[in-house]
DNA sequence: ACAAAAGTGTTTCAAATACACCCATGT
DNA sequence: ACATGGGTGTATTTGAAACACTTTTGT
């Protein structure tokens, strides 16, 4: 029987936003080789008494100060070749950030932290594009059929917020009144009862995640 | 900067099958410690060279003599404790073999190698029962929205047999009339011309994967 | 003739889509 | 009064679901 080779294992972090419109991933400016200088996803070794989702959120928090509000995990990646340090896995998660002001503290491995559109990003260090691309498709997939959207919004927020990042995320227009149906059709928003009064029109009702856990599906 | 902890990287299969209207899985009797004797996903340590895939198809092969129709990753599991031995991470791939007889070949790591009925599992080694729990949503979530169930038949079979797969993995029968209407609308499968005549009855058509790659959705 | 699986259409219901105007507020 | 985003309803189309009988073969 071979002798097992032991490899790095590492998490990274895809931690998408939506901020005026655009939907936007973190990205830290490595400060150490590999790809020095270069920008790439949040993330880094296991420790020995983490869980996996445990390693990527405090890497997370480490690198870029963000506390993410949703990570799920993503896929795997270990390609012999894909870091030049030697053999890695990588293990991908996929995260959240509501949009609420927060600042970015680059710390660590990071020489910087910053939030960019995905519709231009710069290079990116290892296989992150391909990281990257697969978290996006993973979140329009799951858009239609969870309520994840729900975790880019704080607590409460207007009906038209929701659509705004379904828009940014899907990359096109929906029709406001047939989203509106839809959403409150399944049950995943209840109102507040509160209303939200900003700018020169009408005020708009507040809602909620519905307290009801998961998505139902009948019969 | 903390010294990176390596860890042991593994992968580890869950291969289905349908036999006689029953979805099975393909387990194996281990060999070696730890849990010596007890079931559990064919699998094994990642080599130097390798990609995970190739690393879960040599394992499978080597364990159990199967060579699988498809493979995909499902999901990593990493828990620290999950492994007497240390710490491991494991990279679970979902596998599906189509059928046709083919006897299974026990060697290497495997003690034995046999189908079981997901409805009557043995208790399993690992975090194995979880993984066979996690794959087999994931099969039954990918039937309605993809052409994975093809991969469970040989290259050329009748509607029925198709139809017969997809109860088997959903556990409730389907309607005839409709199930035909769907999967001939989606264009999935095409006619050979052929027909199979086998029994005292009326042969039936003979369908194979249609040329098209994937799956086309409009609008 | 009978047994056994193959094959075939229509009606009903639910959900998705397309589409345009009035409402409440601040200036 | 007007500018700005909030909020609402209906008609049409499309796809899902329910449902039973005839056909072709082997024995």
């Amino acid at each position: 029987m071979p002798i097992p080779t032991p490899a790095m294992v590492t998490t990274d972090c895809a931690v998408f936003r939506v901020s005026e419109h655009k939907l936007e991933v973190l990205l830290i400016a490595r400060a150490n080789a590999p790809f020095a200088g270069c920008w790439a996803l949040p993330g880094g070794f296991l420790e020995p008494d983490e869980t996996l989702a445990e390693c990527a959120a405090r890497e997370l928090v480490e690198e870029t100060g963000v506390v993410p509000d949703y990570l799920e995990q993503l896929a795997s990646y270990g390609d012999p070749g894909r870091d030049p340090r030697g053999r890695t896995v990588t293990i991908a998660y996929l995260g959240l950030k509501s949009d609420t002001a927060q600042s970015l503290a680059a710390a660590d491995d990071a020489a910087d932290a910053r939030w960019f559109a995905v519709s231009s990003l710069p290079s990116l260090a290892f296989d992150h594009a391909r990281i990257i691309a697969d978290a996006l498709t993973r979140l329009r997939a799951k858009l239609s059929y969870s309520s994840i959207a729900l975790k880019l919004l704080p607590a409460e927020f207007p009906l038209s917020a929701l659509q705004n990042v379904c828009e940014a995320i899907l990359g096109h227009p929906l029709d406001k009144r047939n989203f509106r149906k839809q959403i409150l059709g399944l049950g995943v928003v209840e109102d507040t009862g509160r209303r939200q009064r900003l700018g020169q029109h009408r005020p708009a009702m507040l809602y909620r995640a519905a307290t009801t856990r998961g998505i139902q599906i009948f019969r």
